[in-house]
DNA sequence: TATTTTATGATTGTTAACAATTTTTGGATA
DNA sequence: TATCCAAAAATTGTTAACAATCATAAAATA
C-alpha cells in the first residue's frame, strides 16, 4: 500500500507531484498566473527538482501550466478568445460524447454517474467551494471516460481543467453561477436513455456556464505558492 | 538564421528532435513498435540524452511514442480499438470544424488549401510515398488551423498523426487506398461555401479511409533506427 | 531626481557521473 | 539439447554540480 503523506518517510513521485499540482489549480487553489518555482516547489515537496521538472512539463503540455523560455513556469491564464475557443471545441465535442454515452452505457453507469452528482451537491450544501468546482468538471470527465473513448475522454478532461481556469478568471458576480441542477438533469436524460434531450441539456448546460462569465476584457491574478500548499 | 543541418557545429535542439522524429513517424520512415533508445538517438543526433529525453516525454504525451518505465521509449503500436476510437472521435469533431472553418474562411485561406491539395497531388504522381501520408494529414491540420480554433487544431493534429500510425499498421493491400481527389472535393465545398456538401464529404473521406483497413486483428512491426535517420 | 549602467543574487538550463533496472550472455545442470 | 541460473553488459532513472540567463538592487551619470 501507497505511504501516506503525512510520513516523514514519504517521497513523492512524479505523479504525485503533478496530480497536486493539477488538482490545486482545478480546485482554485491555486490562481492564474502563479509563478511555479522550481526550487521552491522541490522544497515544498521534498523532491529533487528533475521530478518537479518532469511534472511542469507535462502540465504545460496539458496548457495548464505556461513554460517561458529561462524564465519559469506559470499557472496559464487563458485570454478571453482562448475561453471561446475552449467553450467552442466543448460544445462540439461533448453533446457527441452524451449521445454516444447513451448507446453504451448500463446499471452500474448509471450508479456512478448518480453518485458522481450527489457527491456535488453535498459539496454544495457544505459549502465546499474547492470540491464543488472540481466535482462539476469531474462530472464530465467521467461522462466522456464511460463513453468508452478514451482518447475523447483525455481531450475533455484538458477542455475541463482549463475551464476551472477561466471561472476562476472570469467568473462574474453579478450573474448567478449555480448550475447545480443541470448535471442531475443530464443524469437523468441519459438513464431515460433520452438522446435528444441528453444533447440539449448538455448544449444549454455549456452555454450556461459561459453566459455565467466575463469574457471581455483580460484579467491576471497572483498568489502566494507556500501558502497554497502549507508548509 | 538557422543554420542547416549539414553545418557539423549544428546542435539541435529539443524542437529539432521532437520534430525529426515527429515527421519519421508521419512519413512511415519509422515504424510502429520501433524501440527508440536515449543512448541511440543522442549519438544519432548529437545532442545530450536528457535533449533527448525531453522530445521523448513530449511525444509520449501526444500518444506517438509509448514510455515503458526501466524500458524505454517505443513507437506506439495503437491497437484495432484505439484505431477505431481515434476515427470515431474524428468523424465527431471535424465535420463540425469544416462547418466552422467555412463561416471564416476567406480567399487567402482558400488558396493556400488549393496550394496544399495540389502539392498532395503532385507527390502522388511522383509516388513520393513519404510526402504522399505526411500531406494527407497536414491537409486535415491546416483545415482546423484556419478554422480559428488553436485547440481544435491541436487535437486533430494528434489525431491525424496517429492515423498515419495506424495507417501503417492496417492498411489493407486489397482495398485501394487512393483518396486522393476526396481533399480537392472538399476544398471546392468550403470554396463554395455549401456547409452541408463539405460535411458529407468529410464524413464519407474519414470513412472510406477508416474502410480501406483491415482493423481486425492486431499487427506488430520492428525496424532498425540508424536507417531510418541516416548516418 | 530620473535614468542608465553595472554588479549581485536568484533561477533556469545542461551536463556528466552515479545508481537502479533490465537485458543479454555464457555456462552449469538436468 | 533444452532449461535454468548467475554474472556481465547495456540501458534507463536520478542526482548534484556547473553554466547560462534573467531579475534585482546599487552605483554612476546626466
Amino acid at each position: 500500500m501507497k505511504q501516506s503523506a503525512t510520513d516523514p518517510q514519504f517521497r513523492p513521485d512524479v505523479d504525485d507531484v503533478y496530480e497536486r499540482i493539477f488538482t490545486a489549480v482545478l480546485e482554485h487553489r491555486l490562481a492564474p498566473g502563479t509563478k511555479l518555482g522550481e526550487d521552491k516547489l522541490a522544497s515544498i515537496f521534498k523532491v529533487s527538482r528533475s521530478r518537479i521538472r518532469l511534472a511542469l512539463n507535462r502540465l504545460a503540455h496539458e496548457q495548464i501550466v505556461r513554460l517561458e523560455p529561462n524564465r519559469g513556469a506559470y499557472v496559464a491564464s487563458p485570454s478571453p478568445q482562448e475561453a471561446r475557443e475552449i467553450f467552442e471545441a466543448r460544445r462540439l465535442i461533448e453533446p457527441g460524447v452524451v449521445r454516444r454515452l447513451i448507446e453504451i452505457v448500463d446499471a452500474k453507469g448509471l450508479t456512478r454517474l448518480r453518485a458522481l452528482v450527489r457527491a456535488e451537491a453535498g459539496a454544495r450544501s457544505r459549502n465546499d467551494r474547492h470540491a464543488i468546482i472540481r466535482m462539476s468538471g469531474e462530472f464530465h470527465v467521467v461522462l466522456a471516460e464511460m463513453a468508452g473513448n478514451a482518447i475523447l475522454a483525455k481531450t475533455i478532461r484538458e477542455l475541463a481543467s482549463l475551464t476551472c481556469l477561466i471561472i476562476y478568471l472570469y467568473d462574474s458576480p453579478d450573474i448567478p453561477s449555480c448550475h447545480g441542477d443541470e448535471h442531475a438533469a443530464i443524469t437523468a436524460a441519459v438513464a431515460a436513455k433520452n438522446a435528444a434531450k441528453a444533447v440539449k441539456l448538455m448544449n444549454e448546460h455549456l452555454d450556461h456556464v459561459e453566459h455565467s462569465l466575463a469574457l471581455t476584457v483580460e484579467r491576471v491574478v497572483d498568489d502566494d505558492l507556500k501558502r497554497v500548499f502549507g508548509t
